[in-house]
RNA sequence: GGCCCCAUCGUCUAGUCUGGUCUAGGACACCAGGUUUUCAUCCUGGUAACGCGGGUUCGAAUCCCGCUGGGGUCACCA
C-alpha cells in the first residue's frame, strides 16, 4: 500500500468546539473520505488525524478535550488517528501508524530534538529580549508607522547566546531565510510574501513549549501530514511553516485555505455573542438584580442562577467585558424566555438540531457539489456519504460566508417533518431528551406506546427536537387550569345553529362508545359523527380541541385524544360542559 | 496603517477556468393566491443580484487594469 493521504484538525482544548471548527473538521474528514472512497481499489488510503494543541499550558484544559472529542462523534465524524474515543461499540481513533502520541504536551521530547537540530545548524537562535523590550520595540515601529519586524541583530554571537542560555531565560527564533516564499494554495492558487513581510519569530517559548507554529509543523511533519486544510485567517502563517519546513528537512504538504464563516450582520460568530445576548436582554427587561431576575420567570426553575451573587451579577451588568458561564447564560436565558444565538456544536445539538443536518448545512458553506436534481434545482440536501463521494478542494468558494440560522432551521425542519419516520423520530428525540430535558425523558420512557403517540403527534409539526414539545404542551396540562381562549371559544362554542356546544355532548357519547382507544379508531368514530350527525367536521372538531387544550389549536384529532387518553379525554369534555360559555363571560 | 485574500438576489449559491445557448438558474427568507377539520404541511405565482469605471473582443457575469467595498493578519494564543 502507498503512502496514506492524511489530513488532520488540529484544536486546541480550550473551549467548546466552534462552529467553524466543526466545518474545518468536516472538510478534512471528507477529503480525506473521498480518498479512501476513490482509491480503495489502487490501494490508497486517505486518514483524517486528530490532534490535540495543548500547547497553552493556561488555557487547555482535559474537559475540553474530551468535549471535542464527544461534539466531532456526535456530529458523524470520524478520526483514523487520534484520541481514542469509545462510544456505543464503536472506536474512533488510535495510533495504528504508531505516530502518537496526539497530545502535544506529551509530545515534548520529539520537539526538544528538532530544537537542537536547528541550533546545531545556526536556523534557529535564542534571543533575550524581555516582552518589556519588545513592547517598546514594538511602539518605536509604530510611531514610524512601520510593520514591527524582528531580525537578529547585525552582530549577533550565535555561540556567546547559546552559552548565555544555559543559565538565562529566553526564546528561541527562526533566523528567517532572506527570501520570499510563495504558497501554492489549492484554493487561493499561488499567494507570495515578500521577505520584508517575515520576521525571526518565536519558536520555542520561555516556559520551553514549542510554539504552535513549531509544533505544527513538527507533528504534521511526523505524522505524515499530506493536505492541510484550515481556515483563512492562518494564510498568513502559512510563510512561516515553509520556512520551517525548509529548515528542518521536511516536505510542505498541499495547503487548502478555506474561506471564513460570520452572523449574518457580519460579526464574527463568537462565545461572546451569547453573553451579549443575554446581557441585552436583562437590560432591556430593565433587571438589576438576580432576585429580580428569578421574579421575573416566576414558574420557572432559576437552576443555575442561584449560583450567582448580587455583586457578581451587577459587575457583569455593568461590565461589558464580563462574561458568565455557560450554564448561567443558559439559566438567564430560559428565565427571560430568551433564545441564545448557536455557537458552539454543542449549542445546535442542545436546540435540537440533527447531526445531519447540521453537517449539510456547513457543508454547504463554502463548498458545492455543483449538481442538479432531476426537478432542475440545485443539489443541496444531501448526507455524509455524499459528501465522503463528492467532496473535492476544486469546488470550495473564495469568498467569506454569513451563517443564516433561518435556513439551517428550514432544513432541520424539512428532515424531521418529510425525510423521517416516526419510529425514527421517537428514538432521536428522547435521546436528545435524555441529555436536554430528563422530564421529558423519564416522561416518555414511562410509557413507550405514548411515547410512539406524542412523537406521530408532533413529528410533523417539530422544526427542532427542542420545539417539539410545544405542540403536545397540552399533554401535560393540569385539567383543573386550563383556560379557554375567548376569541376561539365565541367562534367554535358559541357561534352558528347548531353551535359547538350543542354537539360537544353528542360528542362526548360518541367517544365514550369507543372501545379500543386507539389514534385510528378515535379518527374514525369522530368522521362517522360527524356523518351522521351532518354538522360537518369542524363542529366536531373545533370543540373537541378547545375541550382538551383551551384553545383550537392541536395536532389530528386521532392523535391528540389517544395521547391525552380516554378517561382524562372524556374529564375534560365534561369540565368544558360545565364551563359557562355566555357572550358576556368569553 | 503594512502585507495578504475576496466581490452574482437580503442570505447560501449555480454559472467564471474552457467568453456567445444568461432578457443570469436554484435554495432559504419575504409577498400574493390555492388545498386542508385546527395548526403544521403541500401546490401555484411573484419581488429580488452580476459593486463602480476603464479596457480587450463582433460579443464579457465570465479575460485584463484601476477604484470602491468587505475580510484576514501583524503575540513567548492557537
Amino acid at each position: 500500500m502507498s503512502t496514506p493521504t492524511v489530513t488532520r484538525f488540529a484544536p486546541s482544548p480550550t473551549g467548546h468546539l466552534h462552529i467553524g471548527g466543526a466545518r474545518t473538521a468536516l472538510f478534512c474528514w471528507a477529503f480525506a473520505q473521498r480518498v479512501r472512497h476513490d482509491g480503495a481499489a489502487a490501494g490508497e488510503d486517505g486518514r483524517f488525524l486528530l490532534r490535540i494543541e495543548d500547547t497553552d499550558q493556561a488555557r487547555s484544559s482535559e474537559d475540553a478535550a474530551r468535549g471535542i472529542l464527544e461534539d466531532l462523534a456526535w456530529l458523524g465524524i470520524t478520526w483514523d488517528d487520534g484520541p481514542e474515543f469509545v462510544e456505543g461499540g464503536i472506536t474512533r481513533g488510535g495510533d495504528s501508524r504508531g505516530v502518537g502520541p496526539y497530545y502535544q504536551s506529551q509530545r515534548r521530547e520529539t520537539y526538544d530534538r528538532f530544537f537542537e537540530q536547528l541550533l546545531d545548524a545556526g536556523l534557529a537562535y535564542p534571543a533575550f529580549d524581555t516582552p518589556e523590550q519588545l513592547g517598546a520595540m514594538r511602539k518605536a515601529s509604530e510611531a514610524e508607522k512601520k510593520t514591527f519586524i524582528y531580525r537578529q541583530a547585525a552582530d549577533y554571537d550565535h555561540a556567546a547566546a547559546i552559552e548565555r542560555a544555559k543559565t538565562e531565560p529566553h526564546v528561541l527564533r527562526l533566523k528567517f531565510p532572506e527570501t520570499p516564499i510563495t504558497v501554492n494554495d489549492r484554493v487561493l492558487g499561488e499567494v507570495t510574501f515578500p521577505y520584508e513581510e517575515l520576521d525571526d519569530f518565536v519558536i520555542r517559548k520561555q516556559d520551553g513549549f514549542p510554539t504552535y507554529h513549531f509544533a505544527v509543523v513538527v507533528d504534521d511533519a511526523l505524522m505524515g501530514v499530506t493536505h492541510v486544510l484550515r481556515g483563512q485567517e492562518h494564510l498568513n502563517n502559512t510563510p512561516k511553516h515553509i520556512a520551517l519546513q525548509r529548515a528542518l528537512g521536511f516536505d510542505t504538504p498541499e495547503y487548502a485555505h478555506m474561506p471564513l464563516i460570520f452572523n449574518l450582520d457580519s460579526t464574527k460568530m463568537s462565545k461572546r455573542d451569547k453573553d451579549k445576548a443575554a446581557k441585552k436582554a436583562v437590560r432591556d427587561a430593565k433587571l438589576d438584580s438576580v432576585a429580580s431576575l428569578i421574579e421575573s420567570g416566576r414558574d420557572r426553575q432559576p437552576h443555575a442562577v442561584l449560583d450567582l451573587t448580587e455583586d457578581t451579577f451587577k459587575g457583569w451588568l455593568k461590565d461589558k467585558q464580563r462574561q458568565l458561564g455557560r450554564d448561567q447564560l443558559v439559566a438567564v436565558a430560559s428565565l427571560l424566555d430568551l433564545h441564545l444565538p448557536e455557537i458552539d456544536v454543542e449549542d445546535f445539538r442542545a436546540a435540537g438540531y440533527l447531526p445531519g443536518v447540521l453537517c449539510n448545512f456547513l457543508a454547504l458553506l463554502g463548498w458545492n457539489p455543483g449538481l442538479k436534481n432531476e426537478d432542475g434545482t440545485d443539489l443541496e440536501r444531501f448526507d455524509m456519504g455524499f459528501l465522503a463521494e463528492h467532496f473535492s478542494l476544486e469546488r470550495i468558494g473564495k469568498s467569506n460566508s454569513k451563517f443564516d440560522r433561518e435556513k439551517l432551521l428550514a432544513f432541520n425542519a424539512d428532515t424531521i417533518q418529510h425525510h423521517m419516520t416516526d419510529e425514527a423520530f421517537a428514538a432521536e428525540w428522547l435521546a436528545w431528551a435524555e441529555r436536554f430535558d430528563p422530564e421529558l425523558a423519564s416522561w416518555g420512557a414511562a410509557d413507550t406506546d405514548r411515547w410512539a403517540t406524542a412523537s406521530a403527534a408532533t413529528r410533523p409539526r417539530a422544526k427542532t427536537l427542542r420545539d417539539a414539545k410545544d405542540a403536545i404542551a397540552f399533554a401535560w396540562l393540569d385539567r383543573a387550569s386550563i383556560t379557554y381562549d375567548a376569541k376561539s371559544a365565541k367562534k367554535h362554542m358559541l357561534k352558528g345553529e347548531p353551535s359547538g356546544l350543542d354537539v360537544l355532548p353528542k360528542t362526548r357519547d360518541a367517544l365514550a362508545a369507543i372501545d379500543e382507544w386507539t389514534p385510528d379508531a378515535i379518527e374514525d368514530a369522530i368522521h362517522r359523527f360527524a356523518e351522521t350527525e351532518g354538522c360537518g367536521m369542524g363542529k366536531a372538531a373545533q370543540p373537541l380541541r378547545i375541550a382538551l387544550t383551551g384553545a383550537a389549536v392541536s395536532p389530528p384529532l386521532g392523535l391528540s385524544l389517544a395521547l391525552v387518553g380516554k378517561d382524562e379525554t372524556l374529564a375534560r369534555i365534561e369540565r368544558c360542559l360545565a364551563h359557562n360559555f355566555s357572550p358576556e363571560s368569553v
